[in-house]
DNA sequence: CAGCATCCGTAAGGATACTG
DNA sequence: CAGTATCCTTACGGATGCTG
């Protein structure tokens, strides 16, 4: 696509960004995600719970994002003195202020999904266009 | 942290947050997050534009993340025939919609960052604990 | 059942150099 | 200036086995 320059030389606002980019890093992270939007549904939820409801989360990973998201107050970790063991997540108070702008992503997801396909669809048509 | 049993044993609803995780993927990046932010308060950037504010960006992340991007539909790629080249990346109106539920978290990102800092430093003191 | 440690494969990502 | 390709390092992430 061709066009002709423009006069306007555009200017970024860099300065916001730069602590947000922190953040971004932190919340960037897929199954931290799945498990936050489960424990927004359900109270409270086991490992296995977790495990169980997640589909693709391995043992390890879980075991990290949990202990991630517990460092941060995302998630709180209360443990049983029970045989077997037990040990239940609940999301904190800053973890449930966290969902609201999470399910507007989500929500978003869903209704652009068509779109985003779409634009995919239409990019590998110009991809193979190049053969 | 020790408690007693309770009776409820939890139930997840694993149902809708399958398809959300496949977004999830798309939008958990950071650097297409930080792109968007720029675009979404600069009508339009040039490649090194883009490079200069974004801090910690490499070459080669910016040339993936953009073309990701593109792809998906979220921004627009604008070549001029001039010498030197020049290439404009703008928001579509995809993108253009995306930038708000991107907000919504930028703005819990820098309302709770202190909260964030602080539940890390009582982990931290936690950890200490058990020297 | 919950969690930690270890090993190991893969790929994400930075630096660099080259083309148009 | 914009983009591609190559190399190389790291750490992300999965599988497995052991403890409480």
């Amino acid at each position: 696509m061709i066009a002709e320059p423009p006069v306007a030389p555009a200017s970024g606002t860099a300065s916001e960004c730069k602590a947000l980019g922190q953040i971004i890093d932190r919340i960037a992270d897929k199954w931290a995600v799945m498990v936050v939007g489960h424990l927004s549904q359900a109270e409270s939820l086991r490992f296995n719970g977790l495990m169980r409801a997640i589909p693709g989360v391995s043992h390890r990973m879980l075991t990290l994002t949990l202990r991630g998201l517990q460092r941060d107050g995302i998630v709180s970790r209360t443990a049983f003195a029970t045989i077997p063991p037990r040990v239940d997540y609940a999301l904190t108070a800053l973890g449930r202020s966290l969902t609201e702008p999470l399910s507007q992503l989500a929500l978003w997801a869903g209704d652009h999904q068509s779109e985003i396909e779409a634009a995919r669809q239409h990019y590998n048509d110009e991809a193979a266009r190049d053969d």
